[in-house]
DNA sequence: CGGGGACTAACGAACGTTCATTAGTTACCG
DNA sequence: CGGTAACTAATGAACGTTCGTTAGTCCCCG
């Protein structure tokens, strides 16, 4: 009795799940087979190794959320509405895609050299454009706090609370819960005129 | 060449440096006994096993955490100090013990049923102590934020920035990056009276 | 419209390696 | 000289991956 129709999209998704949940070393392409209804060798019809799938997980993963922030910050001016676009968006990434987001918190050690060099890179892309808006804020006077790198740090690790905490079925949308954080990122950075 | 005087201190304070960097599947009892310059089955006249590695180090990861709190709360009234003794007690934490903190955040998933149910309630004690300081402050109006709650996890996961960040050869003792997690943990929740 | 061949994707078996752990032995220190 | 703690050797299990093969599907040619 085969079972048909095994897509590669399916796969990594399955694996990132999997991945989230017990970790990339603490999931075995068995464990991935078995969850598909099918045998580990068989996954090798569709990706090339393990790390193959790991890096895929992640290389979109990151390449949504930069898009996404992209879009939110396009025609958005000034440092307090650009700050509460890019945390926003930041958090509605979480909430939505939280096993993407898990996995390229936590996995990035397991990736070889040259596919880790590739995710930091956009990592830091992502992170930069968050430190840039503080500083600006800064540097304009609409902002006030002492050490704006610091701040930036917090605003991008707060999202981690929100995705542990947040279930799909609650009481509150995904968008409210990131308007919250987006409050939270503008209050931390001391902003003088929005709240 | 027989090296002598192994310690089982000595075993964990070096497992949870690989294990923060590795994560603990990617860290095998070979790679611990190599740093310790001694083969592998030696460090069982120390250690029961990998596991109860592990367990040691959180659990002595979170005594060390919750009395560093219960000392910082012991004498300190209002709601609005409570929260900053707290927040600067928790990011110390972090700032000054690292590995161990990283191991905490990232090997829950690793740890035997028993274990974790162990680790999880001390994890769950010390964020509680944190949420009803929130809530206090939120019922006497000393704070104002729509979601107590919700705030709480943005201050306890604040910290993970500062450790990511923070490196102690740097400017600033930890001291000094603690008050100002401190700070912004206080305005993160709309505190009235104090900055 | 019917048949054959290419293609896709599954299978079981086996590979070399690594892992945590155990057993048995040896050497140093007090 | 006894016990502690190191060693070597070996174990079974699990891992990612490769291999040769087979079952089902689709399309093109006659």
């Amino acid at each position: 009795m085969l079972v048909r129709g095994l897509r590669r999209a399916t796969v990594i998704d399955t694996a990132c799940e999997l991945f989230a949940e017990r970790g990339y070393r603490g999931t075995s392409m068995k464990d991935i087979a078995e969850t598909l209804g099918v045998r580990a060798p068989s996954l090798y019809n569709h990706v090339l190794s393990k790390q193959d799938i790991l890096f895929a997980i992640m290389d979109k993963a990151m390449d949504r959320a930069l898009d996404a922030q992209e879009a939110a910050l396009g025609g958005v001016a000034g440092p307090a509405d650009q700050l509460r676009a890019a945390t926003e968006s930041l958090v509605l990434d979480f909430l939505r895609f939280p096993a993407e987001v898990t996995v390229c918190n936590t996995e990035v050690r397991s990736l070889d050299p040259v596919n880790r060099a590739a995710i930091v890179a956009k990592r830091d892309r992502y992170a930069g454009r968050v430190r840039a808006i503080i500083a600006d804020g800064c540097r304009a006077g609409r902002f006030e706090t002492a050490h704006p790198d610091l701040a930036a740090f917090a605003v991008l690790e707060m999202g981690n609370g929100a995705k542990s905490w947040f279930r799909p079925s609650g009481r509150y949308p995904d968008t409210y819960v990131a308007r919250e954080y987006g409050a939270f990122a503008l209050r931390m950075v001391g902003c003088r005129t929005q709240m």
